[in-house]
DNA sequence: CGTTTTACATTACGACTGCAATGCAACGGC
DNA sequence: GCCGTTGCATTGCAGTCGTAATGTAAAACG
């Protein structure tokens, strides 16, 4: 038998060069003419001239276009938990359940030109997998977990909270998980601008923990 | 001078056909494919075959892509509307401002089959728009013209309601219509089910008009 | 040192795109 | 009855698409 030394690479990899960093790379160029142009304009060529590379190396990392796409995905995907991690840390220890999902939900929302490049990318996958049901797995755990730590926020609230205005903390999670998504959706179709957004966000988290929490 | 005399078209009309009939076909087509394919199967060939016409029809009934584009969008809308004034309708004299919410609400989740197909268009269509802001206008109406109405019918609610449970019009429709759109688009994307939604819009109705209204 | 593998670049191909051009039958108005 | 307009079909074109094939330079490996 032979023991194949792995030093940090898992897969097969090549000699020089990271391929993650690579894939990383066209990754973020998909999708910054995503971002500009909606997914329907991305192609292999498009995608490799944003990045600056010929579109033969793009062929050299993504077997398909739709193995690009499913990896850019999970970019996107790791983009939002990275922002999501990063505001609650920031944010100290022992934050009550309210400001945590303030904290979180807000920075979800695409209030500025950054964050609103991610959306616009997020909003035309979610209409990508919505007919590639295949591909939404990985959104689907995603969601599930979301809100299954919400729904834990707000039973972690009622539980030391007055209990005249109990909610039912599933039901109400999901409604705010919906709430955050559609304030997103409403703020990047230039529906809601993002004060709408907030005032809205925060009125849905005083009809949640009661108000001014 | 001369009058024209303009029976039931409203423009310098063809010999036989009916425009609009012909553009509501093809329009039909269209949402067809973008259902089953999203937007970007669309184009003129495919369209044309699902509507069993020949390509150079299309093309005689819209003068470029983005003209039937367009036309599609606003038939969703109209969709949309039909489909939420006939619920409205079928609910009698003076509903409660809580049951024609939530009828209305309930009505624009793609909770079956038919609903579904509308939502997986619309839903195309509002990442489309997303990149193309100026003719996102017409969205950008209805959206206003919904939020004005669920915020009267909260409003008009308080008056009547108790004194201790007030909160604020505005934000709270603009929630609650964010968290409808939200909760079609996880429907959608499979992340939620069908139930699942309901008891969240129901809940969330709860929270703004009280429970077990 | 020679061979294999990796990392790209280039080119080609068939399918498809939106759209313009053209053809043609039929009906309306004069 | 002729003629122009309208309704629709067909064809062609320039361009883009995804992908496969091929070429080349260099590093890795025995």
């Amino acid at each position: 038998m032979s023991i194949q030394l792995q030093c940090d690479n898992i897969e097969g990899m090549p000699k020089r060069v990271d391929h993650r960093e690579r894939r990383d790379l066209i990754a973020g160029a998909l999708m910054r003419v995503a971002a500009e142009h909606g997914l329907e304009a991305v192609s292999l060529r498009h995608v490799a001239a944003e990045a600056g590379v010929t579109s033969g190396m793009v062929q050299h990392y993504f077997r398909s276009k739709d193995e690009m796409m499913v990896f850019a995905l999970s970019v996107v995907r790791e983009h939002g938990a990275a922002r999501v991690a990063a505001a609650v840390a920031a944010l100290g220890d022992d934050p009550s359940p309210r400001t945590l999902l303030r904290t979180m939900l807000a920075e979800l929302l695409p209030l500025d030109p950054a964050r609103s490049a991610d959306g616009r990318v997020a909003l035309a996958f979610l209409a990508y997998t919505a007919v590639r049901p295949t591909v939404a797995a990985a959104l689907h755990q995603d969601t599930a977990a979301m809100l299954a730590f919400v729904a834990d926020q707000i039973r972690s609230a009622q539980v030391t909270g007055a209990a005249d205005r109990r909610v039912e903390p599933e039901p109400a999670a999901a409604g705010l998980l919906a709430a955050m998504e559609g304030l997103g959706v409403y703020v990047l179709g230039g529906h809601y601008s993002a004060q709408t957004a907030l005032t809205a966000l925060d009125a849905q988290l005083d009809l949640i923990f009661g108000p001014a929490g």
